[in-house]
DNA sequence: GTTGAAACACTGTTCGT
DNA sequence: ACGAACAGTGTTTCAAC
């Protein structure tokens, strides 16, 4: 059951993402099946869970939420935000990634305007050290996933210390 | 045409996000309106470019690509990635954000293994001084765009610096 | 996985209020 | 301008090969 994907799944991932809304009937077109084998395979990536839903995409600017920034925050003990805080109380937070390295979670975040930034920042800082990174333009985002290159890729070695 | 949304919208706009395949029966159900009616807002917003599309939400975990790093570029002069680089050459880089601050751009990547992504900062890290984050897990992600609360967020005064 | 057929549901339009 | 009904079309889903 967690057999990997093969191409035409691949490419049926690839058509999805860009419609959601395609039927079968088209879909099975692109990619040169007929429609109840690929009504199949998107059943079964649908209970496989590598299709999770269907959604509309919002332009968020034109929305009226402008300004996006990333917020690394680093804890305070005893006050970690995602121990001591819903994802009601912080609806201008739209991911939170617990990360490796200096600071602990990496938060991505969209507000109306700058006043109302800046309220969100004192509301987050509150629970430890915080550095904040607005996003002054959004040059490329929403890639579909696509099948990795299988391609082994050598990294450089390193000669001194290798052996 | 670019009057702001009501309250409906917001809810049609709610609605669409979490199911893209609502039929306007259904939606127009859901927000207390008939199939025309609804019909034709769904019809404005798409026009005006609120709603840019429909897509399939693909877990890219059980797709095969289970690691997801942040990583903050500051470009080396005449070596900037956008400038010199093109999206094709980077299938790994899903977000590339321009910032302010120290950091000229916040890259989001997605990648199949470590070394894949060992492989791709060596090929990153020619385009200017590089600062990654591995994301470990991710507590919470994809929150739909959502009306913003219109309540005034007071910013607490510095009385020293207030007159 | 493919083809064909039948039942179903949806969309767009027209009319009435 | 909104809501309701109708007709046409496209879709899904079953059967058999």
């Amino acid at each position: 059951m967690d057999r990997s994907l093969d191409s035409i799944d691949w490419h049926i991932l690839a058509e999805l993402q860009r419609d959601g809304r395609l039927s079968y009937n088209r879909l099975a077109r692109r990619v040169n099946l007929s429609a109840p084998a690929v009504a199949e395979r998107v059943r079964r990536l649908e209970e496989s869970g590598v299709i999770t839903g269907y959604g509309a995409r919002v332009d968020a600017t034109k929305a009226g939420l402008p300004l996006t920034a990333f917020v690394q925050l680093r804890c305070a003990l005893g006050s970690c935000l995602l121990k001591n805080t819903t994802a009601e109380e912080f609806p201008e937070v739209t991911e939170v990634h617990k990360l490796s390295g200096d600071s602990c979670s990496m938060l991505r975040v969209r507000v109306a305007s700058m006043p109302h930034l800046e309220g969100l920042l004192e509301r987050l800082g509150r629970h430890g050290e915080m550095n904040s990174h607005i996003v002054l333009s959004t040059q490329y985002e929403g890639r579909a996933v696509e099948r990795p290159a299988d391609e082994t890729r050598p990294v450089t070695g390193s000669s001194g210390w290798s052996r």
